[in-house]
DNA sequence: CGGTTTGCTGAAAACGTTTTCAGGCATTTC
DNA sequence: GAAATGCCTGAAAACGTTTTCAGCAAACCG
């Protein structure tokens, strides 16, 4: 009674070998069946089949990529995740690897050139078949490393002025630059920048010196007190940056935000002015996710293709890894999404309509 | 003048063997450098290093796999990228794993449970050293097969009453339920609930009907016109349903939310509806993320540890594979953040001072 | 009917490591 | 001075596949 083997023994990791044996072949001739099926004779593929439902037969790719020299997976390299920007860019790469056949791995780097530096080469050592790296501030350490082993790689969000092995882009100082265009247009002749932390995100950055400098080629002024840099994008720092937008003497007329989540603290702090959205001040926004949807009203802005981004930068890097040549630089085009936080300006100082 | 050989051949693709050639040793010798360079005299050591940054040597992992039988790699396996809600815990898990030096594998199936099981027998080919699940909805294939296959995985964000394998579990249902008692404290009668869609996300679902049965259990009605379901997360949405609640003929004085989200557009109606939040409705959140943050004004909310449920879920994982026995069941705790969303009903109705 | 093609199969090598094993040499010990 | 001990080293096996090569039988051709 003591000590019954158990029947079924689930043979704990069945390989070629052991079907082999229990079809009474080759390991070759499972091999074959598993990839080239057509090539064995209908008995013994039929003898096969059976084991290898039998054994519940996982095959092994890591001695696949052994011999084959490649893994069928691919790394992606970004800043960081915990800002939401890049994640509708990663759904798309995923999806477009997994109906490749790839994996996906995934590191973070937490805005440090040298630990990207550090994952490359981990990358590198797992044997990926190519590697997909987000963002422009890289050690040149980073593509010569790349170069030296022969790794393929695509580059995306980069400044279209480094691109780095084949580039996807977005046009992010051209995305405010519309927007300022558009302001002007309506007749704005007084409009302010309000921008996220420029520090350590060289495209945020970009878009805002680029916005100035358009505002100023329209022959507008562009005052100090016009320019405003949150401390971070919490909606704190965000109203303490509005408010001191609002208070300045000459109030502007309309606002380019970089990024559209600047545009929910902003808003509200017009709100608590007495402001209207948008007669009072008209907002538009430079738009990375669909947060502009939910802003009070609705934020005018320019979409940047981020789904986009992922999708091709995924598309040209398995173009490169099947040995194409994929453009040097791809610039993906903005949008502008007319929704009600942007309107003409007022022209002359007459009594509000809506209020009172 | 023609054919001249490269000076620097820059050895396309050095292996301990190569290394071993040049460094005039065998490649076991190479290998001890690498691992326990202890082991091998000090002249041979200084030979082989040389020889190793000659030739710019990476190892190969795969082949390192293949012998030691672990990949040092865990896949994720993940509903959806599509919303934001996943997204702290996974920069979570990525900095755990990195930090004791395993990768990260990602996989989204699109709440296509068949799909998941075909992603988990990928994880298994690839050999991955665990699996990291995230939701309820699961086949039960998928247990089965993990199990075949000897595969230590942990789940996470699952429902309290299905378990499986070792379970990180935010208390979603506690927590709406700690809104609710939270409102009825301050002494609100009438209280609604508003959810998202409920079809797809079993844990949401429990929340809301939850939530309905936590109201009755304080004695208190809850009307069909009381109990809002959006179609989904989109502005448009949200504002729709939040229409017909503050439409109905005995409007509540408080609204629970099962996901902070939804408080930009319900707040949005109410200021459309000219009713001040809290005092003419008090609106509390659970919250998945800091959104509540951006919402005027800020969103009272039961905030749920997203970003310890990751770091746990591969903590435990770790653990696990490292042959311990993590706890079968781990319940984070949700915290109450008082903001400014909710307040004590007005007693008595008295003409609303905000209005006209 | 002999020779050639064709179809199917298995043995063995290869992929790049780690690890076991045994042997060689120098040093210690009696 | 011989035996025992220790340290260091290299050959070879192993991990689970795919693929090349050669062999063998059957089918075809003249």
């Amino acid at each position: 009674m003591a000590d019954v083997k158990p029947r079924r023994t689930t043979a704990p990791k069945a390989t070629v070998k052991d079907i082999a044996r229990t079809a009474g072949v080759s390991i070759a001739t499972v091999s074959r069946v598993l990839n080239n099926p057509d090539l064995v004779a209908a008995d013994k593929r039929r003898a096969v089949q059976r084991a290898l439902s039998r054994h519940d037969y996982i095959p092994n790719r890591t001695a696949r990529a052994m011999v084959s020299q490649r893994s069928r997976a691919i790394g992606l390299i970004v800043p960081t995740l915990a800002n939401p920007l890049f994640v509708p860019s990663i759904a798309a790469i995923e999806q477009e690897l997994d109906r490749a056949g790839y994996a996906l791995m995934i590191n973070c780097h937490e805005r440090d050139p040298a630990r990207e530096v550090a994952q490359a080469r981990m990358f590198i050592e797992r044997g990926m078949d190519g590697l997909l790296i987000t963002g422009s501030d890289h050690l040149p350490e980073l593509p010569a490393l790349l170069a030296r082993h022969r790794m393929p790689y695509v580059t995306q969000d980069i400044a279209l002025d480094t691109p780095m092995g084949p580039s996807i882009a977005l046009d992010s100082v051209g995305a405010l630059n519309a927007a300022i265009d558009h302001l002007h247009a309506l007749g704005h002749r007084r409009i302010a920048v309000f921008s996220g932390p420029i520090h350590d995100t060289p495209t945020v950055k970009d878009r805002f010196v680029s916005a100035i400098a358009r505002i100023k080629h329209h022959g507008l002024p562009c005052p100090e007190a016009w320019r405003v840099v949150t401390e971070d994008y919490s909606n704190h720092a965000t109203r303490t940056a509005a408010r001191r937008l609002l208070d300045c003497d000459e109030r502007p007329t309309a606002v380019a935000l970089t990024g559209d989540i600047l545009g929910l603290g902003l808003t509200t702090e017009c709100r608590a002015h007495g402001l209207n959205v948008p007669h009072d001040l008209s907002i538009i926004g430079c738009g990375d996710t669909n947060m502009g949807e939910y802003v009070d009203p609705p934020l005018t802005t320019v979409r940047m293709p981020f789904v986009d981004m992922g999708r091709t930068a995924a598309q040209h890097l398995l173009a490169l890894i099947s040995g194409e040549r994929p453009p040097k630089l791809t610039v993906l085009p903005y949008e502008l999404v007319v929704r009600q936080s942007v309107t003409a300006p007022v022209k002359m100082k007459r009594p509000r309509a809506k209020q009172a």
